[in-house]
DNA sequence: ATATAGATGTCCGAAAACGGCGAGTAGCGG
DNA sequence: CCGCTACTCGCCGTTTTCGGACATCTATAT
């Protein structure tokens, strides 16, 4: 499906921002590991509406004025991908969580590998906040953007210094 | 297990007694270096029984009135520190012996800093009396009620100023 | 179908750190 | 010399830490 893109250029790196008829897609850091790439179908578009929205969210976040997102959001994905995305989205600004919990929550307490496999492909950054969930034993562990980006995005939300979790 | 646990305001500070079906588990001086707290499933009660007892006999303890415990006793540790707290018991009111000393005692001459560590976890301070183990050179090294408690109880037990060791 | 890999967590054993010490030695000053 | 202190080092059980093996569940690639 075609889709029209846009770039923001965040404090952290330049962000891809794909977005179908209606809805937001995809925002990914240009580069990370999952990066999508641009289809030659694609057409390229900083003022389509979806991706308006989404830009002028973004700097409001990353002036630290946002605290949540609201967006139209269509992300692509599995059945179980998607049912780790819906949790993901319930944690609020600043709470952290972890790959167990999470795993508990959408009743599959045993699928912990599972979820950070899914947790890597969330096609949806920073909206999806998918970097708001660290090991049981307080570690970043990983993210796609890299661990200074998520580092980052923490410390913004204002965590305290030790990641502590969200009980 | 469940307990059951009292207070007794000694002229030393407050006192933690825990007891379980038929025998004293614990007495802590509130706040001590491994003061094990109270957890919620334990029940406060002074007129058990066990509590009411081990009350009674401190009251006269600490009033110089009383040389011996006569309580049903039931600490909980490994092995080698139920050994080190049965010889303990054997001191009498008034005798001092040397962490040296009750390592011989115990045939393990060469524990003696286990002994220390195991001295120190004692659960049922002064019934089973601690404190009255010092150094080979005279010197009090350690309490985990703090120094100038174990100095008190010795002097309450007339031992002489200079502690003198028991042969 | 099957095999493999991944942004984890749990468990178990080994290894190291830690104490409520003592004995031995080396410096000090009388 | 003697007595004192300060320091090092060996000892032993307990606690904590660390690392590897394994369980477990998806998605992706053969």
């Amino acid at each position: 499906m075609t889709q029209r893109y846009a770039f923001y250029e965040s404090s952290l790196g330049k962000i891809l921002l794909t977005a179908s008829e209606s809805a937001l897609t995809g925002l990914h850091f240009v580069g990370e590991k999952y990066y999508p790439g641009i289809l030659p179908t694609w057409q390229q578009d900083e003022n389509f509406i979806v991706n308006k929205i989404a830009i002028a969210q973004l700097g409001e976040y990353f002036a630290g004025q946002r605290k949540s997102f609201d967006i139209p959001l269509a992300p692509e994905g599995t059945e179980f991908q998607r049912q780790v995305w819906n949790a993901l989205s319930k944690l609020r600004f600043g709470e952290t969580s972890t790959y167990a919990q999470l795993a508990r929550r959408i009743g599959n307490p045993k699928a912990v590998r599972a979820i950070g496999a899914a947790n890597g492909r969330n096609p949806i950054s920073i909206v999806i906040p998918c970097h708001r969930i660290i090991g049981t034993d307080g570690s970043l562990t990983g993210y796609a953007g890299g661990l200074a980006r998520k580092e980052a995005l923490l410390r913004l939300e204002s965590v305290s210094a030790e990641f502590r979790l969200a009980s």
